[in-house]
DNA sequence: TACATGAACCTGTTCATACCTGTCTACTGT
DNA sequence: ACAGTAGACAGGTATGAACAGGTTCATGTA
């Protein structure tokens, strides 16, 4: 449960719905190891709940080792969440083969506003163009030089922003002319869609990335375990 | 997928009426994936109906896992429209979910070998099919009746077979002509093919599923962390 | 510098109250 | 025999309020 996928459960009384978001917080890394839990009336106000199941989750939590509590002060987390692995958990697409395969940079713009970065890049193989892929990054995560060694994943590591949840949406949509153009494709030509937005331990974004995909180079692979 | 919403005959007994009218809010969205149902006494007032009458019902409901109930809090809405899975989240396809959602039981029909029964099945929305889906369960699960309740879900889980890990690849495929004519498409339009393959703590197959989409109906969508 | 004070904030505990499901029993009409 | 009714009681869940006591920190005083 920790690493994967994270099942849409639903929650029926308000104490178990606090106990598994908070403890989805603890497990997940977004709050970790140290950290002071917000206070019991606090908790109460924010998830419009009483005190009293504030403190029956908090209770469970503690039976779970999650966190301690010290009277006078507050609770604290005692679990080290991992951090989320760059590989493992993710739905990847997986190119069938490609070992000609080549990136090209299309652009990098400042988004209108938001303070966001545009990356546009395509992917081609055998000289034929096979994605494109269109992110999001926030523009102060980006040296005035450009990416750090032309890598997104580099270029927000370097700036210290690291994701740990998130979602990813798979789709299949007709091409636009412009998109199209770019593929090398007949304009409504379904491909797959891919949209992942990332985000970090506070919930500030971290990337959202847009890719289209060749239906006929790319599958979307995926494990689960409970 | 259940006998039990539709059968043409008339329904007199006050509880078959309670039921199948929750159960058409349930299946037709007006309530919603843990959505609260009012209480008993309200339900009671409601209908008009004894508060026995409506336990009653309500445990009908149970049975078909479209809710479930909390002591000292109310029962709630557990089945989500037009799922693909009755009770996992990883990677869920969302249909319109339109009131007049369908499942026909195509066969069930034994395997060359291996002892797998396959069962095909096809959903429809207003009246138009939208989905064809194939699973192989190991026969020993599969009682000389048929299906528990119609559900494989519900199969599966009464033979004690019960997946904790799996994978599931989402490709897109042309229709071949024999599935095109099942789903009332042209052959070669692009469909979503998703094959899910769940195993037990042994690694036995507890299922194979593959599923065929329509791509303007169903997408995609999960969430990861850490 | 050292110490006492008190305000602010926190957890620990108890109580009454309301509403909910779980269960049982007695009764009615067909 | 069966479906439905009506009522009562037990026990779980949630609320709101009150009060006690621990912790922290800034402030004022010796």
């Amino acid at each position: 449960m920790y690493n994967s996928v994270v099942p849409e459960q639903v929650r029926h009384s308000k104490r178990s719905r606090l106990v598994s978001d908070l403890a989805a917080h603890i497990r997940s890394g977004r709050l970790s190891r140290g950290d002071r839990l917000p206070g019991e009336n606090q908790l109460a106000a924010r998830y419009s709940v009483s005190r009293g199941t504030v403190r029956s989750a908090l209770a469970e939590l503690q039976k779970q080792d999650l966190i301690t509590t010290e009277t006078g002060v507050g609770s604290f987390v005692t679990f080290d969440g991992a951090p989320l692995d760059q590989e493992i958990g993710w739905a990847r697409a997986l190119a069938d083969s490609g070992a000609d395969a080549t990136v090209e940079l299309l652009g990098i713009d400042l988004a209108e506003a938001d303070g966001l970065v545009v990356v546009r890049r395509r992917r081609s193989a055998a000289g034929r163009p096979v994605s494109l892929e269109t992110a999001l990054i926030p523009a102060s995560a980006v040296p005035a030089t450009g990416l750090v060694d032309d890598s997104i994943t580099a270029t927000l590591a370097a700036a210290g922003l690291r994701g740990v949840e998130g979602e990813q949406t798979i789709s299949v949509v007709p091409l636009d002319a412009a998109d199209a153009a770019l593929l090398d494709r007949a304009p409504g030509t379904p491909f797959l869609q891919a949209v992942r937005v990332t985000r970090a331990a506070d919930g500030a974004l971290v990337e959202q990335v847009t890719s289209l995909l060749d239906p006929e180079r790319f599958r979307f692979h995926l494990r689960f375990s409970s």
